[in-house]
DNA sequence: CTACTAATGCGAGCTGGTTGCAAACGAAAT
DNA sequence: ATTTCGTTTGCAACCAGCTCGCATTAGTAG
């Protein structure tokens, strides 16, 4: 479906700054349009974690009228030029950062604590995935479910309750 | 093989049959439906990473006219009795399966390629995850995405070709 | 067999995301 | 500054996956 512009390493140019990702999006045909300034804007500026309703509110502040499907074209395309990933923390909607600063995440089953896996936590499994399937794991897109500290059975003393 | 921590909310006496199934499930006050039944039966003979939609195909096959909120009911059902999981293998469907026959994913971004991966490869990560953070992890729920052994990027060199 | 109520089918509804299309806009050329 | 041309946008309709309300059906205890 997709055709690929720029290879997925699109390390090439850098994008550290809205400018520099318009720039880029330029050298590949694209154009910088207020919407598209406004959403990297909001990228750049929050730390991770917004859903495309989220950053739908946060552009609008920017650029009012700005559509949903424009943020999520937006985002798709940004994402094709290795700019954004999304990354899905449980099950409502999926979450949009800077490629740059995505990491991995650990979600409560029963609370919805979030907690922010460093990338070494993931190394071993990395590298026995790799050894045993030849497998390069990105532990950032899903997140891992389980039971935060509170929620542990085996924590389970008197405490709040957890029970359906 | 399988952690400790495995089956902790039910407690409930064996269900490695459809009849124990069901017989847990009248313990519960719940009934023993010709749905119920055709749908543990499909449950208990796939090899799991079923949809709904594929579950209510294969329950229509045993009674028909079974619809797909009933499947979706039961499925709910089971699992909030313990004996059926679900997991996301990607952006699609979920799939179910019999909690005891649960297991990780690898998911190859690219050309879709599933790997089954054993628990024993996640319990550095479970045990760093338990040390770090009090958090007990459940590889199973979501699949880790990445790149396959033919798909990843040292692996490029010259080709693409040879089918996954 | 009856009564009680869980479970079902059906259709409507919801959320998250996508798409077709005509109008609007960016930017390059004039 | 204006024209041109193709990208991008807003809008509304649409889609997938899943959930819900409600009247009817059907397990099961008595």
């Amino acid at each position: 479906m997709s055709k690929p512009l720029k290879s997925p390493g699109t390390g090439t140019a850098d994008v550290s700054t809205v400018d520099q990702v318009l720039e880029s999006v330029r050298a590949r045909g694209g154009r910088a349009t207020s919407s598209r300034r406004a959403l990297l804007d909001v990228l750049f500026h929050a730390d991770g974690h917004l859903t495309a309703d989220e950053l739908a509110a946060a552009v609008q502040a920017r650029a009012r009228g700005v559509d949903i499907s424009t943020i999520y074209r937006n985002l798709e395309d940004l994402q094709r030029l290795g700019v954004v990933v999304h990354s899905h923390l449980g099950h409502g909607p999926a979450t949009y950062q800077l490629t740059a600063s995505a990491h991995a995440h650990f979600i409560c089953d029963n609370c919805g604590a979030t907690v922010e896996a460093p990338d070494e936590l993931f190394q071993g499994l990395a590298s026995a995935a790799k050894a045993k399937f030849g497998f390069s794991i990105d532990p950032h897109h899903f997140a891992i479910l389980g039971r935060c500290a509170l929620c542990s059975p085996d924590y389970e003393q008197g405490g709040t309750s957890q029970g359906a």
